[in-house]
DNA sequence: AATGAATGAGTATTCATTCAT
DNA sequence: AATGAATGAATACTCATTCAT
């Protein structure tokens, strides 16, 4: 019902609708507390409304949830068709999505956060369709690692699923390690890591210029 | 007060007493409903006693999601301090510790679940002790690849700290995407695992000796 | 919340809201069963509403207590200061307080026997303030005492303190004696009260050896 | 069940008996948080035994309330039955009884304290029996009263039913202000409560006003 | 006498949700 | 759109009492 009348946020500039205003609270909420431990109430004194007021641009909690993973989801399903959509090397599609997938998760620490610990609360067709993306999402990273396994970049022997595991483990936990107030701005951090995955990938051939995408590599192309 | 009578568990074998029964309970049922979402009433049904009747064995809810974290340190430093104590070189220190927490990791995935997703429903005391415990891990971590470049295995350039962040990060996450049920038994994952990490670690240095990451080769090397 | 969202009680006349029902129920439930006895449960039958349904009006069983004691609070306080601007002698300001404050006393039985025997069950801030304003009254009716004697119309030796506290004893205690279908109007028992009041105070004066039974006493015998 | 196999306390000497203990133990408890707000743990916790042992001594917790309550109606009619034997004069009978029953009070605070608070937590025949031994205690000063009055040592006009409840008043509450750190040792303060009594029944004799009362009845004097 | 496990009913409190205004 | 009162089911926790050992 509400999900109809929902009108659409007012994309240009200033103004930002009750809808997103309750979205961004919501998330924001859901991080800090947990989404069980967080109630309809937190929501709505930090949107300034009253509880019962909420209910006319959600549904249910669990709808409250639900939206905010469509958009997680359209944010990252964007990202991942942009890469693919560069005309780039294996390697340097690899990089390219380890950088990128990396400061999205730092630059929306709450969101991301929520994509990765608060799925299970969601029931029914949504569940089934998050677990789905998520397979989809490391389907896409094993293809990868397999691309760059084609290329010849990569030890034959690495068991591709596993690395697309571990690497899409890793940085789903950046929001949980990483401090806004920290020293290093996100960008430096998601380079690091697209570093450090590729250089997990890449490593013990005996190559050339065994991928070192480290942060002098500008210097020296 | 359950505190001081709580008797210890019958270690010797068959008998597992009611103490041991509830904790293998709320294990099991926190890790799948998540703490908050999970009800003392859900732990009782399971254990096939009333309600009431578990404040026996527990203080609150709070002080049973403790006592399941206390068995965890237990676990996680016993095993920790054996590889400190075996004599290794960073590298086999290394290599052991990524081999043997993954290991533990898939063997209590319910347990290592809780241990790393649901410790901020824990409060005041208990929750400093936590994070204490956490940073001083890491910090071990960070002290073996240091011990790593010290003994000139790994690019000097490589970040200590983010590169342990990186690796428990990973290996936090093994319990979410691991399934039992899955073709690999637990020990081949864990090297997997230990091999992705010690090849990452080391990578990248013109060395003939590349870190092939079978427990044995360096004996033969 | 509730504490910034109560409405003020509709003071005119007719119309008695809900928030005034529950304060009502619930000093009658406290009186007959305890406070520590009497349920939420019994206040909400009392009212009609359902017992969570309470919690719009309340924070806590407390709280409600706490309420409670504040609008005995203001009535007493106001009645107190309505004696001592009045201009009179100190006699009369005894005897204004007797009858005024037994007559209190006897038109909200309910009200004061909560004041004089639940007051332990509050807590921390609330539980001081209580203790300090039951200090004050003391104070407050020994300094009358002490006037009654500095006009010359009290025994000299009388000690203040403990007359402070015998009157208002027996004057905290009316309601847990007194019969609302009994004899005598509230109006007369106060008046005997205070005439029993001023005279214990007053009494002896101008008696030769007025009061045997004192510890003095055996030395003149 | 319990009662009839209660041994008789050791009366003689040094060695309590648990079934005393417990009984103090009660007293100290009810007084000290009410008897609705303690619970049957805190007093196996003060005697030393487990919650389940208690039940060797009692029957259930309102026996145990009305066990209390037994030994205080012995002594105190022990106490009263000693004054009217020793054939005193009606106002050295009043004095008598005013100073040693201040002095039980003081004596004795916490069970004096539970008898006049605690009574509503009985039910049944045993509430009965309470509430009429109250109402002979009522009667039996009132008369003592009477009989000053008819020794011609107090003002005719006198309410003696009314004096009585005020008198009663004033002592039953002496638990509530004394401390037993205060500067006064129980007998001076017995003696000055003992003084304001007997002062207050026969004050005013010999005035041809004897105090009606009026509010300006000052003014005229 | 004493234990300690178990019961079952009860307690205060929370909360997602509804709905008349 | 918004309110705020009301619901009803659930939640963590308590406690007097029982009973086999």
């Amino acid at each position: 019902m509400a999900t109809e009348t929902r009108p659409a946020s007012t994309a240009g500039g200033g103004r930002r609708n009750r809808q997103d205003e309750v979205l961004l609270a919501a998330i924001e909420i859901f991080h800090r507390k947990g989404y069980a431990a967080a109630s309809i109430q937190d929501v709505a004194d930090s949107v300034g409304v009253l509880k019962g007021s909420l209910y006319h641009y959600i549904d249910s909690k669990e709808d409250l949830l639900a939206r905010i993973f469509e958009g997680s989801d359209e944010q990252s399903f964007a990202m991942m068709g942009a890469i693919e959509n560069r005309g780039l090397t294996a390697v340097e599609r690899l990089e390219a999505f380890s950088r990128d997938w990396s400061l999205w998760h730092l630059n929306n620490l709450e969101r991301a956060s929520l994509y990765f610990n608060e799925w299970r609360h969601l029931t029914g067709e949504r569940l089934e369709q998050v677990l789905q993306k998520r397979h989809d999402y490391e389907a896409a990273v094993a293809r990868m690692i397999n691309d760059v396994k084609a290329e010849g970049q990569a030890d034959p022997d690495l068991d591709a699923r596993y690395a697309a595991f571990y690497i899409l483990s890793a940085i789903n936990v950046l929001s949980s390690w990483y401090r806004r107030d920290g020293p290093d701005p996100p960008e430096h951090i998601a380079q690091v890591y697209a570093d450090m995955i590729v250089g997990m990938v890449c490593n013990s051939r005996g190559r050339k210029k065994p991928r070192k995408a480290s942060r002098k590599k500008k210097t020296a192309a």
